[in-house]
Order: C-alpha cells, then sequence, then structure tokens
DNA sequence: TTTTGTGAAGACGTTCACAGCC
DNA sequence: GGCTGTGAACGTCTTCACAAAA
C-alpha cells in the first residue's frame, strides 16, 4: 500500500481496500473512454483488459462498491463512472496548489486532465521573486510568503511539491501549518507529517532504479544455485508486463 | 506490487520479494547521506527512521540480501552502500532514452540525480522537427525518426516515455522493436507490451484521485454503522502519515 | 547489554471456481 | 448461456517477539 494506512481491521463495514482504491483511478480512465466512444455497457472482461488488469480482481474491486453490474450482461458504463467517481470524490471540487514551479511544477500546471476531473489548481507558488506575477498555463505565480495566505483563503486541502529537496519539508511544515492534508510529493525526500496528513510520493529515481534491478536479471542469469545456466527453471525469465498498481513511486527535481 | 511480477515462488534460492525491491532505493538514499556525512555505522532504528520505514521490516528486507550487520553495533554505512548498489545494478552503466520533451521531459533530462547513479541520459528524443538539435540540459533534441538507429547504436535498454497520451503507445511499440525492454511511462495510458518487457508508470492524476479518496472521509465521517458520528470507534482517523513503496504509481502529461 | 537475524503469526491481496441471477 | 458476485484457497507482505551474536 501506499498512502496513510489505518481503516481499523474490526468494523469493516466501511472499508475500501487500499489495493482497490488505487486501482479505481484506473477504472475510471476506461470507463470514460468507453463513455466517450458512446458504449452503453461492458463486461468484466473487456473492461479489465482496457484497464490492464484481471477481470477476478476487477469484480471483486467492484464488489466493495456494491453491486453495480447485471449478470448477464456487464456493467452500465454511465453508471460506473458516476458511481466511482463518487466513491473517489470527483464530484466535488478539490482546489490544489502547486509549490515549486520549474520544469516540473510547469508541467503539472499545463497538465490537462487536471482540470477536468474535480482538481482546480487554485495557486502556483514559488521562491523566486524573478518568477512572481509571471503566468504559467494563464495562472499567476505567487510568492511563497503568501503561502498561507493563499491556503487558507482557498480553503486548499491538497497541495503538490516540486520543489528542490532541499526545500520540501520546510515547504510541507508551511503547507500543513495552514491547514493542507494531503500532499503530493515530487522531491527526492521523506517527508515528516504529523497523523491525519498524507503524503504519497512520485519519485523518478526510485523508478528507474526498481527497473535497473529487473533488467539486471534479464541478461547474466548465473550466480544462482544449481548448476544449469542461462535456461529456465532455476532463475526465472521475470514475466514482467504487469503494470498494475504495485508498491512503490518514484520522485523528480524540478529543474 | 508494480512492475513485472514473477519469480517462480518454488526454487526460493535468488527470490527478493518485489517490495523489499522496491525499498532499496529508498535505503540507499538515507545511506548516501550518512556516507555525506562520514558516519560510519548505522542501527537498523536509526536507518528505518531516516527512510520512513519501521525497523522490523528494514531487518527483514537486508536479510534477503544476506547478513550484512553485526549484532550489538549496526551496518557499515559504505559496505550496506556498496551491497544495495549492486543489489540494484547500480554498478554498471544503464543508458536511457526520454522521448518527448516537453516541459516534463525537460524536467526529466535535467533532473540532477540522474546521472549520479548509474543512470546517464543517452538521449532526448521529440517528434517536434522544431526542437531537433536544440539542446535540453546541454543534450541536443533528436528527432523521432532516429528512434531505432538510437536505441541500437547505444544498447539502449531503459526507455522514458514523457509524451501525450496519444503518442504514447507508438513509442512504446518502436521502443521495444528497437530493443528496450524496461520502460518507465509517464503518459495516462496502459501500455501493452510483449512478456519480458517491465512497464513502470507514473501518473499525476491517479495520485491525486487516491488523495482525494482520502480526503473525502477526513470531514464528512456520517454514513457508517452504528449510531455514533464524527468522532473514532465508528470510523477510524485513518491515521496516514506513512509513506513507504504501497501499492502504486500516477502518471503525468507532457506540456 | 545492545542490536541483528529470523521463525511464526497475522494482515492483506490475488486468484480460483462456482453458485446465483439475468 | 453468459456474466456477475463472492466464499475459499493461496500467496505475499508486515509485524511480533525472541534467540543468538558481538
Amino acid at each position: 500500500m501506499a498512502t496513510g494506512r489505518s481503516h481499523r481491521p474490526a468494523t469493516r463495514s466501511r472499508g475500501i481496500p487500499e489495493a482497490t482504491v488505487a486501482r479505481l483511478p484506473l477504472y475510471l480512465r476506461a470507463l470514460t473512454a468507453l463513455s466517450e466512444r458512446s458504449v452503453p455497457t461492458v463486461s468484466s472482461e473487456e473492461l479489465a483488459a482496457a484497464a490492464g488488469v484481471n477481470s477476478a480482481k476487477l469484480r471483486k474491486d467492484f464488489s466493495y462498491l456494491g453491486s453495480y453490474g447485471t449478470r448477464g450482461v456487464g456493467y452500465d458504463v454511465e453508471y460506473l463512472v458516476y458511481q466511482i467517481s463518487r466513491e473517489l470524490g470527483l464530484t466535488q471540487d478539490w482546489p490544489v496548489v502547486i509549490v515549486g514551479i520549474g520544469n516540473l511544477g510547469a508541467a503539472l500546471a499545463n497538465y490537462g486532465g487536471f482540470a477536468s476531473r474535480g482538481f482546480r489548481v487554485a495557486a502556483l507558488i514559488d521562491a523566486d521573486p524573478g518568477l512572481t506575477g509571471k503566468p504559467v498555463a494563464g495562472i499567476p505565480v505567487q510568492h511563497t510568503d503568501d503561502l498561507e495566505k493563499i491556503i487558507k483563503g482557498d480553503r486548499v486541502s491538497i497541495g503538490v511539491i516540486a520543489t528542490p529537496a532541499g526545500a520540501a519539508q520546510q515547504v510541507c511544515d508551511r503547507l500543513v501549518a495552514a491547514g493542507v492534508t494531503s500532499i503530493l510529493n515530487f522531491a527526492p525526500t521523506v517527508l515528516a507529517v504529523p497523523d491525519g496528513v498524507d503524503v504519497r510520493k512520485v519519485d523518478l529515481s526510485i523508478e528507474l532504479q526498481i527497473l535497473a534491478f529487473h533488467e539486471q536479471r534479464k541478461s547474466g542469469e548465473e550466480t544462482a544455485a544449481g548448476g544449469a545456466k542461462a535456461t529456465a527453471a532455476v532463475t526465472p525469465p521475470t514475466d514482467s508486463s504487469d503494470q498494475g498498481p504495485d508498491g512503490d513511486v518514484p520522485a523528480v527535481m524540478p529543474a
């Protein structure tokens, strides 16, 4: 799992497993594409293929949300889009601030799929006075000095940190003190936050290192136990090709 | 977990759990910082705190690599840095190509921690002829037409896709056909790849949606079973504050 | 005494396989 | 007949708790 953890094991009522939550956005994206093509219903098999998961997992995931399918038929696309959006909280407006407007911050600000689904860039914030007032993606950059004012004024609860690593913890502390309770961290640092604050991290270098690990075992397959060499059986071929919401994340540093 | 999946359950010899692999880069980063401060040894407790995990997990993780600690003392920092680097394959050189040089691609190209640990930006590739030849992060952008030539010429096995969603699958196919076997995908699409190719994805919008899900349950805590309202017990406070390698990833779209 | 390394227990997640409903 | 929803089996990951080493 990734973000916070909890959902007391007992009192199982409201608990949607974290792994399921992490896949809902994937299903939603696939469903939205179907919706745009005016496809009325979809089977678990078809939708699973579009989302890159297997159908048993998808059905189990949906079973946590309730019984939204029809046996023998499949799922109603529009209805599912609505139910998943609701479950994810995307039917409400989420103002987001981006702190650190380097290349990465600018890329995030320009990200289209942002505004579309419930998220609204409420402000861009940077410590460089030279940037203050300059528009990025049509939004004028504001100075870090005004961070607290901005957060409180617009009741922002989600902050994106795209600063250099050295500034990240300080920015995080200020965001949290001002009322932010969810943080998406692109700086390659472990952030310390109080209980009740969720942090997710995106770390390029971690992702590359994980890829390198697997890449390494694709060629040289000696080392192992038995006596066999290159062939499978001793060291399996590392099938891969999955890409489901597994267990971790990567980070990027702005320019 | 995230990337490929496999490591045949039987023949347990060489199998480092995927969850452990995903945390090794975290440990490595913390260790590198200690190394720079010339700290000679570190206990599992201290290192775990620096990496943001708990110490039992860290010890278990290290136990898969071998017994590199000393009871009553802790771990030798330099030695561990070496062992983890070796395990991750960072002692060798990994040429990487970045395809799609928008804001995001530029941010990635400029990412410092890149060159540092084994990774080398072998080429920047973009479909826009207007960009061809222009230097980004000191490296001239090359045109997509030369993609195959570049991959094969430099024996590149890791590719980063930072193109718009619409171009991602096509770029992916060409990368794979040219010999790339590990892909880091920033485009908000599910990529189809043959067996033997690892894909990891980084998706901003998925991360935000996961945060929104948890954010949503922080305020309104009715709905639940019993009769109690805002207080804990019925709906636990969602402790959070974790940020370990959990189960998934997010994506970003270049400018 | 301090701190590692690890069996064993438990929580979590995935997959199977089929009963139940359309 | 086709497809969903789900109990049960299985596998993976985390945490506990303690024996063993320095």
